[in-house]
DNA sequence: GCTGTAAATGCACAATTGTGCAATCGTTAA
DNA sequence: TTAACGATTGCACAATTGTGCATTTACAGC
């Protein structure tokens, strides 16, 4: 955010419906809006930034609709959808890609009637949420699935839960434990707390979870998130770990890791995704081993991931 | 549409996603596509044009909801909403904006559960079906609430009715008469038939409908699409008819005028409208007349307009 | 095969948009 | 009061995008 806090919104909104709805070029704006056009372009960007002015396009083509198809029948899932390749290999664009994907089946989806909708946490997730637009849905219950970061930006669990919930109108529901205690004792003892109970409740009677993948090394973001300290991390290397979802860490073959972590993150239990309808959302090839992991364990319904992933699970890639 | 029958849409949404999601620039999607930047800067505008990419954008701003409250109580409406004005004084970007808002309401309304939606027809519901996107939902039933036109474009009843349907994955139901007959007892005949009573019958008991505003003036776009002839004409202008919805025309006070046009449009009845919650489409200063006369009328529950009109209304101009 | 017509293509040029950087403004701390 | 710092602004220039028009291509009718 770069405008002022003097410029207001006002200004901003003004500007992008004079360009975006009026065609007028930056300069007409800045002439009617008395500014420079430099400060306008500055002002479009913001606005795109916060996600005032949302672009979604189609994404059905046959290329991406027969890789869909091959992916499904590959990993025997409900469905799949693949978002096409947005031509730069960096994987922010491929989060974009999946996420307004996701956006547009989640709208499909919670269009109608009360639902509880549990979700995980995420950059993939976040894309999802800047992306969504339209769904409006006030009988929609939004539920994280585990506990909150202290220290994210706009992808973690609480954030991604509630920015949501403020876009479809519906309500937000949070764990309200750290997303990892010290000792698997402290983790059942958290979740024992009455309130904890409450939401977790929700949590595990939730019909649709969307979730995404982590690639559990030391790279992710999870691990670059204040959350896991040295020795941690040494004990996820040590025993293997490629992936995580939803504060659980998986072996390659699909299994829960021997690491007692797995008992330290209080959240919902891999029972409790077997029940639901689990959309998994993974984005850019890095997450090939990670995603094929996940899928292992055998909880997911829905694939939704980008065509560069797809290639690669489908080639055995990585 | 510009693009060749050979070039699929696959190509055409494969460019729109480099681009719009990417971020590559017309050039680079050309290099990796195989096309010259030319062909891809048109691949781009046909995309924007087939409605395959939807910029949506926020339009709550003080100066807008304002007005919106200023209208809606000098009126008497349950709810009013005004479209930040497009800053061109054309009333297509009216349209536009009006119908950006109008789809965006839309979709908090038909989000969730089975609904009957009547709709009319004309440039505004046009560029409300454009800008729709997101909105999902099998259970909706579009129903078009008068006879089709012979010769129209994207904007005749049959064709808005199908859009808005198809875009929703909802039933589109027509009503299958010409939208006037050479005469009452024509009209009457054709509204007791079987096929045509079924569809009224939908009609009638639309709980929402949704229609726009026309000048029934000579420079309108009823008058001018090969529906009434000169001798109507001439009867609408002696009359003083200066507004018309949905078949029925209207004096500048409010009430149905005395002619019989009137009863030669087989379509649903004031009585109806009544009945429903009606949100009435008005885009564009020179529908001021129009729409004041058609809100006399009493049946409007809703309005969603631009600000330049917005603001006619409110200093009774025009 | 030939020809006329319309669509599609590519190009030169015009307009618009984006970027790095230096100048300016405002604010805080000495 | 001044120094110092960061945020904001405008500018020159670079890159991208859009347009009118001439040229090529595709194709239907003869």
């Amino acid at each position: 955010m770069r405008a002022s806090q003097a410029m207001t919104n006002d200004t901003r909104i003004r500007a992008a419906w004079l360009y975006h709805v009026g065609g007028l070029s930056q300069d007409e704006v800045g002439q009617r809006l008395g500014l420079s056009r430099f400060k306008v372009l500055r002002l479009l960007s913001d606005a795109r930034a916060a996600g005032e002015v949302v672009i979604s396009l189609d994404h059905r083509n046959t290329a991406t609709l027969a890789l869909a198809e091959a992916v499904r029948d590959k990993f025997n899932l409900n469905d799949a959808l693949v978002a096409p390749d947005p031509g730069v290999g960096n994987a922010h664009a491929a989060r974009c890609a999946v996420g307004m994907v996701a956006a547009h089946w989640l709208s499909g989806l919670a269009a109608s009637g009360p639902m509880t909708l549990g979700v995980g946490w995420g950059r993939t997730l976040s894309a999802m949420a800047n992306a969504l637009t339209g769904l409006h849905n006030p009988d929609l219950r939004i539920v994280s699935l585990m506990g909150a970061m202290v220290r994210t930006g706009l992808e973690g669990p609480i954030d991604v839960c509630a920015r949501i919930a403020a876009e479809v109108g519906g309500q937000a529901l949070f764990l309200p434990v750290p997303f990892l205690a010290d000792t698997p004792e402290d983790a059942a003892l958290m979740l024992r707390q009455r309130l904890v109970r409450e939401a977790l409740e929700a949590a595990r009677s939730a019909s649709h979870m969307i979730v995404s993948v982590g690639e559990g090394g030391p790279t992710a973001l999870l691990t670059r998130s204040d959350v896991v300290d040295a020795a941690d991390l040494a004990a996820l290397d040590t025993a293997n770990v490629v992936a995580d979802t939803t504060g659980k860490f998986f072996l390659a073959d699909g299994t829960l890791a021997p690491v007692d972590l797995n008992d330290r993150t209080p959240a919902i239990g891999l029972e409790d995704m077997v029940r639901a309808e689990v959309t998994l959302l993974a984005a850019d090839v890095s997450k090939a081993l990670a995603t094929r992991a996940v899928l292992r364990a055998g909880f997911v319904d829905r694939l939704i991931l980008d065509e560069g992933l797809a290639i690669a699970l489908m080639e055995d890639r990585a």
